[in-house]
RNA sequence: GGCCCCGUCGUCUAGCGGCCUAGGACGCCGCCCUCUCAAGGCGGUAGCGGGGGUUCGAAUCCCCUCGGGGCUACCA
């Protein structure tokens, strides 16, 4: 690996349900890596069997796939494993963490602590009422300097305990270090005897996750370290465990938090309260991963806000470039990054991205493409190609079904009914007539001019105006103006009020399709 | 409570002592185009959290304050 190239990894906890700012971590991580022509690993950090989910696994899959983020190293099944620092889950590497823990105690650097959970809330009471700093720490860490009788006597009783890690620092010191993304940061030094080995129902037992982050990403040749800002304030409990190791320290990035909006003020994103915080919301949303990517990356450099997508996913994140606070997610703005994308996609491209879609969210869509696939094609250019300005009616693939749906003979569903509400109230003996003179006097070809000129003068025929301020000069003289009459022709061929242009519409369903959906509403005799 | 991080339009941000009566993008509003919608064009709305300094001059530097977020677990 060259000089200046960085290992980093992403360390997710199986607890059933993937964060959209884990996608986010991952994204940065892997970017900074492949950038500098360093590794990107997946390591599962499954060190909580209390909050594991099953399944868990499979869905870091999924939406790893689905965002494409990969690892270039990381465990590939549920037994098996890919790379040179396997296993890549932190449950089989309990003995791994063992051994440094034995190491540790050997030095009189870690000890057993046979402390009751309601030991711990007593010591930390009375450090409240005291107003002195709570936690586990000199003289009110009782197993720190326990006489070995007592050590010995307590193991012997088989009391549970866990192991500490013995810190050095002093109420009140401070410490130094320098983050990536915010410089230098100073703060009170970490004095607590932090727990580094857990009990358990099962052995082995596990760390702590500030343990195993110090093992692990030690002898897994990670060089920096992209987290949530959420662990900022552990750093200097991590500093002193990787001395304490005798392990040289890595770099740190610390990533502000997703956030959202709530009242006046704004929270982190939540998995409880928030759809967007999951990454299920845009998979079924169907928003475009490579656009929800690339807003991602807007987010972390701005600069990189204001590129079409492509240029964005190839454009190297940069550490200098980040921003230190918590950015709000905003869908509308994703759904303009989006819309914009899927715009300058061909039709080819969207029809598979919608249908990938589908596949999973919208079974009967997939049928209904691949028996239309030419029309889908046909539908998906309207206003697309041979224009200035793509249509830019696409923003999820979800939007599909509304938006071109009544292309396709299985979706869309004939107006017969005259007094149809879509008909804007007209009268329906004037609908009928309108419907059934035209369909009568249907003449498909000709250019876009030609033909619309045929519904200006279905429009006249019928006592229409021709435009609004002929209409509001006199509006009981007319039915309605040329837009409402074009308006039925347009319900009639695409069952709605809106709808991309009319003659183009007419071009990809045929002159036959087009003269049936406008006589199946027309006037019976 | 203690410690840490953060604070420019509604949102994402540009800004690193004069180029700022604060620029862009998204949103929103209006107008134009127009058979509807989308798109597009044009215009508009809106912000330096507050207070003190330093300075000829501050969004930019310092102090205080307020607000928000995070940590303070045998969760990560």
């Amino acid at each position: 690996m060259p000089d200046g190239a960085f290992v980093t990894r992403f360390g997710p906890s199986p607890t059933g349900f993937v964060h959209i700012g884990g996608i986010y971590t991952a994204m940065v991580s892997r970017d900074l890596a492949h950038s500098s022509d360093g590794v990107y690993y997946l390591r599962i950090e499954d060190t909580d069997q209390a909050r594991e989910v099953a399944g868990a696994d499979a869905q870091f899959a999924r939406a790893f796939d689905a965002f494409d983020l990969r690892p270039d190293e990381g465990p590939t099944s549920s037994t098996g494993d890919d790379g040179p620092y396997a296993p890549y889950r932190q449950s089989q590497r309990a003995t791994i963490y063992l051994s440094f823990v034995r190491e540790l105690m050997r030095q009189g650097v870690a000890y057993p602590c046979f402390a009751t959970k309601d030991e711990l809330t007593e010591i930390s009471e009375a450090q409240r009422t005291l107003k002195l700093p709570t936690g586990y720490y000199g003289r009110w860490a009782p197993w720190r300097d326990a006489s070995e009788d007592a050590v010995a006597e307590a193991f012997a009783a088989g009391k549970p305990y866990v192991v500490r890690f013995r810190s050095e620092g002093k109420v009140g010191e401070r410490v130094a270090f320098t983050d990536r993304l915010r410089g230098r940061v100073e703060a009170e030094d970490n004095h607590n005897d932090v727990v580094i080995l857990k009990t358990s129902a099962s052995e082995p037992r596990l760390p702590t996750y500030h343990f195993a982050h110090a093992v692990d990403d030690h002898l897994m040749r990670t060089s920096l370290v992209v987290r949530g800002d959420e662990w900022l304030s552990s750093v200097p409990t991590h500093l002193q465990l990787f001395a304490a190791l005798g392990f040289p320290a890595i770099e740190y990035a610390h990533l502000a938090p997703l956030m959202k909006q709530e009242g006046s003020s704004r929270r982190k994103l939540s998995k409880r309260k928030d759809a967007e915080a999951s990454v299920d919301f845009y998979l079924e949303s169907g928003y475009p991963s490579e656009a929800v990517l690339s807003y991602l990356r807007g987010l972390a450099n701005s600069p990189l806000a204001e590129l079409p997508v492509p240029e964005a996913l190839a454009t190297p994140l940069r550490l200098d470039e980040f921003q230190s606070a918590g950015p709000l997610v905003d869908t509308v703005k994703l759904a303009d990054i989006c819309a914009d994308y899927i715009a300058t996609l061909p039709a080819p491209e969207v029809l598979a991205g919608v249908r990938a879609w589908a596949s999973t969210y919208d079974p009967e869509l997939v049928e209904v493409l691949d028996e239309h696939e030419p029309l889908a094609l046909a539908a998906i250019d309207v206003e697309r190609v041979g224009v200035d300005n793509p249509r830019k009616d696409l923003a999820r693939w979800s939007d599909f079904r509304t938006a071109y749906g009544f292309f396709f003979p299985g979706l869309h569903a004939d107006v017969t009914d005259p007094a149809d509400e879509r008909f804007g109230g007209l009268d329906p003996a004037l609908v009928a007539a309108l419907a059934e003179d035209f369909a009568a006097h249907y003449t498909h070809e000709g250019d876009q001019p030609t033909w619309f000129q045929q519904v200006r003068d279905l429009a006249e025929r019928h006592g229409f105006a021709p435009n609004p301020k002929t209409y509001k000069k006199d509006p009981d003289a007319y039915p309605g103006m040329l837009r409402d009459a074009a308006n039925v022709i347009r319900v009639l061929v695409t069952g709605a009020q809106r709808s991309p242009d009319l003659y183009e519409v007419t071009r990809v369903l045929g002159a036959e399709e087009v003269v049936r959906r406008i006589g199946s509403c027309a006037a019976r005799p």
